[in-house]
DNA sequence: CTGTTTCGGTTCATATACTGAACCAGTGTT
DNA sequence: AACACTGGTTCAGTATATGAACCGAAACAG
């Protein structure tokens, strides 16, 4: 692994829950060495992409992510574009939306809403979605390059005792998102949150992401499913348009056979 | 020089002019092997922080920056702060303003906004200030850590023929930007450009950033730079409360002797 | 006070992983 | 058909990253 990997992947230690580490603490949250991890730190430092806070030598993320965050947003306006449908999305189904965006072969969150319907809400805080262990992972590897299913392989790690930890539990899951046109995940990443995913295309006519909603265990009737669907699919058809993409003829049709009263929109004008 | 220093330099040639940049042209911008710029671009690629456009095979700047960006704010909400007393500067000046943040040694570019008053403005779209050359540089230098200097001597490039390329010419605007409280380029970023910057202080006691104002030479008459210096002064003192710190007594005093109708505003309560 | 355990940061010999010239293959131009 | 561009790959040589051991400071216990 190169060096700058290892740098880079410092990065990724930081969440919302722990906004500030020390240098002994990353050393242990990263496995690394100290005097590597100081050195990369410093590096990272120069490059503004953390500071220290000089009062308790605690490192956060740096102000050179918001420049860069800001032009990314400038150049592909991504965000921009999924906030509507997701809001419709939110209204629909009454439950908590995302949306992830594909790069490598990883799924990194986008955006994410809950809902104020009801108390009791699916709150998943993540930066990537686990491939094997999600609704929007699946629909990544169903619908994404081929290369995504060995991705998935690389990490089976277990979140309940419903993940999938083998390849072919983890086929058997693709085979069924491949001929529904969705994602799903029944308590594979967090016990008592059920979720589906439709894949996002762009214009590359690649799968770029994909939008999915989660719900509690406990309300998830097959009503509210089939409710989720036909907002998922439409959702999914918004998004991919506004990233400039088309749903591929193959997912229209696995749509129209898993809900025949959800009509394919008539696109050939 | 680190390979990760070097990995990282190059997302900072991208830019809202240049969003795309294929391989060549990278190397040619960071005069490096292509090899060398290929692993490096694999590596930010697996990272998230470019990404290929398969079309064209160009990269651009990837998901993960919106990701850690959005955790930035989240964690420092700088950029919060700042809007309002910037929208105000911009009301009452009429010009561009500027808003950098210091991280390290490097100044970056925070937020600009341009006033719709004049049908001429001063444009200026940079990620990173140059120490010697602009007002915000200058008062980084002069307000914040020793190493600053160093810093700002390592790179004399000349941007105008009024761009100071010596220690000597540098320690002098230094000396007058401690003196006035602030930070003053003539023409020495630009041609034709003015501009004045205020320092801007966080809870660490340090300076954090500068706040700058950028006017057309043919318009910088006495009268307005009077008016601009008195509306940096309120800008500052309103963004380093916001930031969570406090201008230091000297700093208030120069601004004091230097604008006497402008007195400061009794803190000691 | 002293012994112990943290912490952030530094050193230096070792060897690993980075470098770049040269090389492909594909595409569009002349 | 020769050329000038792309993006991408290979491999020997060496520059650069590595981590055990070390340091001084600070926090805590006895």
């Amino acid at each position: 692994m190169s060096s700058a990997s290892k740098a880079l992947e410092l990065l990724s230690l930081f969440s919302e829950a722990q906004p500030e580490i020390g240098l002994s603490q990353m050393c242990r949250l990263a496995k690394r060495d100290k005097a590597t991890t100081y050195r990369h730190l410093q590096v990272l430092e120069k490059a503004g992409f953390v500071e220290q806070v000089v009062a308790s030598k605690n490192y956060r993320l740096g102000p050179a992510l918001l420049q860069l965050g800001r032009m990314r947003e400038a150049t592909v306006p991504r965000k921009a574009g999924a906030e509507t449908p997701l809001a419709t999305l939110v209204d629909v189904t009454g439950e908590t939306v995302h949306v992830s965006v594909l790069s490598g072969s990883t799924l990194f969150a986008l955006i994410s809403r809950e809902s104020p319907k009801h108390s009791t809400r699916a709150v998943i805080d993540i930066t990537t979605f686990p491939l094997h262990a999600t609704a929007s992972g699946n629909c990544a590897v169903a619908f994404g390059p081929d290369e995504m299913f060995a991705a998935a392989c690389e990490n089976f790690e277990a979140f309940t005792d419903l993940t999938p930890m083998t390849p072919e539990s983890l086929e058997t899951l693709i085979a069924s998102a491949r001929t529904s046109g969705m994602g799903r995940s029944v308590g594979c990443f967090e016990k008592e949150i059920n979720s589906l995913a439709a894949p996002i295309f762009d214009q590359t006519g690649q799968l770029a992401g994909a939008v999915s909603v989660a719900s509690v265990a406990s309300r998830f009737t097959p009503e509210l499913e089939s409710i989720i669907k036909t907002a998922l699919i439409t959702a999914s058809r918004e998004i991919t348009k506004s990233w400039g993409g088309t749903i591929p003829p193959a997912i229209e049709k696995a749509w129209n056979s898993a809900m025949p009263s959800h009509q394919e929109l008539d696109t050939s004008s």
